[in-house]
DNA sequence: GTGAGGCCTTCAGC
DNA sequence: AGCTGAAGGCCTC
């Protein structure tokens, strides 16, 4: 099945530029899990082919559709952010690197793991915590297993998200998700309230700061104005904006925010994967 | 209100 | 070989 776009599209940048962390390559195609179903597509020229087997292609359209937003114009968002040379440079490179719409739950547990750690480290350990928690899943002979749920996280407990390697994450991801299955946390809800409303929510849950709880509005819950400061969007920003004074992360995110406007989110991972791949 | 230190684990660099 | 520091942050004192 082929699913045709209208505005910019790579897929690859799209995949691999740090917002989710369960995509793997193999002969050019792409695997991933959405939900509770394996995926296997791959681009062809500005669209993109999905290898289906036995499943309801209209459905499957519908969700690729919704995951990559593909609703949304990418080349005005482009048009709508500053044209200054230190966005518009990697805007120019990677053309097309689309902000996803991900499972919220899986996100939000993706960012905690993220704290102190790395691309490498963080891709392991979600799929170490699909494989020992997960239900088995698969697309013709390739299996993959789903995103564990709380239910499946408190199950295991945290002494075995240590036996995992998820070091001092494991009382947060534990915690977190007794919050969650307890409805004393409503991640459903967080789509209709607003940015500050949101992020005042998600950073209430234990190892959520201010910058996990910015990916998860940006990269789950399609808040574009969502602006994650890490110590690399701290440096560039400071530097090529504010005469490399050295300022705290609230503050650069609340410039930012400011002078890159409703689509903020976008500029940042632009930023970000520019000077990510740069070395 | 602001800042330094500690935290699991891995991995690169000496 | 074995040590040291850093790695996409958060929490506590």
């Amino acid at each position: 099945m082929i699913i045709s776009i209208k505005s910019s599209f790579d897929l690859e940048s799209t995949l691999f530029s740090g917002q989710v962390f369960r995509w793997q390559k193999f002969d050019g195609w792409y695997f991933g899990v959405i939900f509770d179903h394996v995926v296997k597509i791959k681009q062809i020229d500005n669209s993109i082919e999905v290898y289906c087997e036995n499943t309801d292609k209209f459905f499957v359209s519908r969700m690729l559709s919704k995951y990559f937003n593909l609703d949304l114009d990418i080349d005005e968002v482009y048009n709508q952010l500053p044209k200054d040379e230190f966005v518009q440079n990697p805007i120019k490179k990677y053309k097309g690197m689309r902000i996803l719409k991900q499972d919220p739950w899986e996100c939000l547990i993706s960012f905690i793991c993220s704290s102190v750690s790395n691309i490498k480290r963080i891709s392991k350990n979600i799929e170490d915590l699909c494989i020992n928690l997960g239900n088995n899943i698969h697309l013709g002979s390739y299996s993959r297993q789903s995103f564990p749920t709380p239910q499946d996280i408190i199950y295991a407990g945290p002494d075995f998200l240590r036996e995992l390697k998820l070091g001092f994450r494991s009382e947060y991801i534990y915690q977190s998700a007794k919050m969650i299955e307890s409805g004393e946390v409503n991640l459903e809800e967080l789509y209709s309230l607003s940015y500050d409303e949101s992020l005042q929510t998600l950073v209430s849950l234990p190892g959520v700061g201010d910058k996990v709880a910015n990916c998860v509005l940006l990269f789950a819950f399609n808040k574009l104005d969502a602006f994650p400061v890490d110590v690399w969007i701290n440096r560039a920003i400071t530097r090529n904006y504010l005469k490399g004074e050295k300022l705290p992360p609230l503050h650069v995110r609340n410039w930012s925010r400011n002078y890159f406007g409703n689509y903020a989110g976008y500029a940042n991972h632009y930023i970000f994967h520019g000077i990510r791949l740069q070395d």
